[in-house]
DNA sequence: TTCTATCATTGAACGGTGTTCAGCCACAAG
DNA sequence: CTTGTGGCTGAACACCGTTCAATGATAGAA
């Protein structure tokens, strides 16, 4: 550290290998340290030279190891897969393994300050990512969901989980570095002028405002989940009534 | 036009009001400046100097009107809900009528190109959207839904409506400017990629993936329209079987 | 040990971006 | 005719993603 910093004395012949010096740069290193600027400064200032500058290294060192800040995107986004492991399918059991995927996808979004804004705009069909895919199909087919149903719900759970996680942490950013007590004062500000609209133009949003910042993130997210999978359970051909695979379009 | 490239001849007195000269630029101007640029250049190049420029004008001169850019985003994100004509609730048709509500809205989200990207990450509780959620809550509280389904299910169609016009803009974007023929030789590609994935490892991803390309956008949209619908549906306080109002974790 | 080839890293540059601000100039009111 | 006032200009600031010639250190060959 603060012998680098020292003139080399004309004695010194320069050693072999004077220190570990550097790590090298690898993409992993790289992609930690995105999440180091993101969770520290937020989306907006996620920048290639912010990235560099928490590595102690030049910008363009970075693109030596990464084609563009679009890559470098595409890998944070594929960390959300890390390590997942989705459980053997139990048909008598799918629609909570669902949901825990589901749960999980919204667990590893709010992790990272602004990672919904880096998933929102990528889809997980990269090679890497298919196995996933495949696993979370294998559950909706455990639970007898026909074919086109399956091949609409992953999108169905991924963009409620990512629209979700999304709108939450614009709140949250936007109230960013509040104690609790001013916060307190936010959500009765906001409250107020929900109750403030007239009543008579506005009956609905004012009855249901105070449900909206009363409940709290987790039960709505859970009762979106729950609809979600009623939908789908609806169209479980069941194993004892086949038939009735209700086509789209026909009422329930 | 080509009268003011002429010098002016030294015996023209200039006139009092040499022309109509310049039309005084407006918010409404330059939100549609702004669509001018986004569906020749696409989001990623719609700035605020292109949009400028489109006007004729110097970029400085649009901070006049428009605080930032952020804000001519969100004065582009109202547009979706201009001229939007919400019919008065049928209790026995709210189903068709919230379907036919996100349909409007995937309709307006096509219509510019990238509109999708603009009006992710915005919500509409400004003031002069909220009368348009109170008519959606409205054809929900005509179905009978209980006001906790009520409080999310504005979420869950939106970000529906939001993410699956966005995945679907994503592939239209990427294939950008190709004719018809050589789409149909991706379409191929793609499927003979998902075809040639090894079944044993594969056998849900295989088996859908031929839904995934041949069913059309607009049958999947309704699919999952058909789901969200239903999952509401089964929460829906019947006026002839009163109770049972469905409390989320109870599984139907 | 010395030379050499390779490749990660540097530093500078290019052409953009959002935003600010002192000044200018046309027009409307007095 | 004078005086504001306010929309517009032009220049500037501090960033951004990306490229590329030159440099430096390392590993292998001689």
């Amino acid at each position: 550290m603060s012998q680098s910093d020292m003139p080399t004395p004309p004695w010194e012949r320069p050693r072999k290998r004077p220190a570990p010096a550097r790590v090298p740069l690898t993409r992993e290193r790289i992609v930690d340290a995105a999440f180091v600027v993101l969770d520290r400064d937020g989306y907006e200032r996620l920048s290639m030279r912010q990235v560099a500058a928490e590595l102690g290294v030049v910008v363009s060192a970075l693109y030596v190891h990464v084609n563009s800040k679009d890559e470098l995107l595409e890998l944070m986004y594929n960390t959300l897969f890390d390590d997942i492991e989705l459980p053997e399918p139990d048909p008598g059991n799918w629609q909570e393994q669902v949901k825990d995927f589901a749960r999980g996808g919204r667990r590893r979004l709010l992790a990272h300050r602004d990672m919904a804004r880096v998933s929102m705009g990528h889809v997980p069909f990269t090679p890497e990512l298919l196995p996933h895919v495949e696993k979370l199909f294998a559950l909706f087919r455990a639970g007898g969901l026909p074919a086109p149903v399956i091949a609409i719900a992953g999108d169905l759970l991924s963009t409620y989980m990512e629209g979700f996680t999304m709108e939450e942490s614009m709140w949250a950013e936007r109230y960013r570095g509040m104690d609790a007590k001013s916060w307190e004062t936010i959500r009765d500000e906001i409250q107020q002028y929900f109750s403030s609209l007239p009543q008579d133009r506005f009956p609905n949003l004012v009855s249901i405002a105070e449900l909206m910042v009363d409940e709290s993130n987790d039960y709505r997210f859970e009762l979106g989940l729950d609809i979600i999978i009623r939908g789908l359970a609806s169209y479980a051909e069941k194993p004892d009534h086949p038939g009735q695979p209700a086509e789209p379009g026909i009422e329930a």
